[in-house]
DNA sequence: ACTTGACTTGGAGTTAACTCCAAGGTGTAT
DNA sequence: ATACACCTTGGAGTTAACTCCAAGTCAAGT
């Protein structure tokens, strides 16, 4: 697979798939005979990773530590564990103030939509 | 209420706050005679709200536009309200991803969690 | 063989959102 | 009235995460 195909497949440019590559979020790409990336399924499954992660708003530094991890091998199996569950935490709290911006959402835009009757905001 | 009470109160740097003000985030805020703020009920209410949008990941110029609106008065209450439900979209769609992480994050833990028993980390 | 378009690298530039700094003013406690 | 801590502004600097660029290589079609 091509550096575009897996692009277009995530929803990501040639030179984010690059620097995630360069800076360690995924690592090194298999290559063609000519020195151009060819996706394999391995190196497509950490693609997806990085994707979903990143959308979960995981550092691109935590991706990199993991896999940093993940390439020393089966000792490092703790350390991951433990990485995992840190990003786990922080996407749950993230959730929770999501969840608050919600709901004083839904309240203004509720006021709002009275208003919208009315042509006036009234208190507050 | 003083800069300094205000960032307590709501986890921030006098830095941001002032910044949050210069560019629109919230409103001007109240002085004392000296020049100095003094951030009255009004002025903390912008404040909370500021902090709970961004914590949700609303973008900045989103914020402005909205005090930008809130400011020219009763005749943006429709564009104001657009400007809401639009927050609340983009909030939803990120939660959206966040769950989906969160999944990939507990299946990958649970394994993590056997592989810490055996000591190697099997499959995939 | 030649054109064309996509690919390569290393490095520089951009954007959003702060964060820091210098030079000076304010205000309260000795 | 003089420290002292904290405040002010305007502007510059930083950080994370891309994003763009130049100069060159590769590969498919004619």
């Amino acid at each position: 697979m091509t550096i575009k195909e897996v692009c277009e497949e995530y929803g990501l440019t040639p030179d984010t798939l690059r620097y995630y590559e360069r800076v360690g979020v995924i690592p090194e790409v298999s290559r063609t005979s000519g020195g151009i990336r060819d996706y394999q399924e391995e190196d497509i499954k950490w693609v997806e990773n990085a994707v979903c992660m990143r959308d979960a708003g995981v550092p691109v530094e935590m991706l990199i530590e993991y896999v940093r991890l993940f390439q020393l091998g089966d000792e490092t199996i703790t350390a991951r564990a433990n990485l995992l569950k840190e990003a786990r935490e922080r996407i749950l709290e993230a959730k929770k103030k999501y969840d608050t911006a919600l709901e004083k959402l839904d309240y203004k835009i509720g006021r709002y939509e009275i208003a919208q009757q009315t042509g006036v905001l009234t208190w507050e």
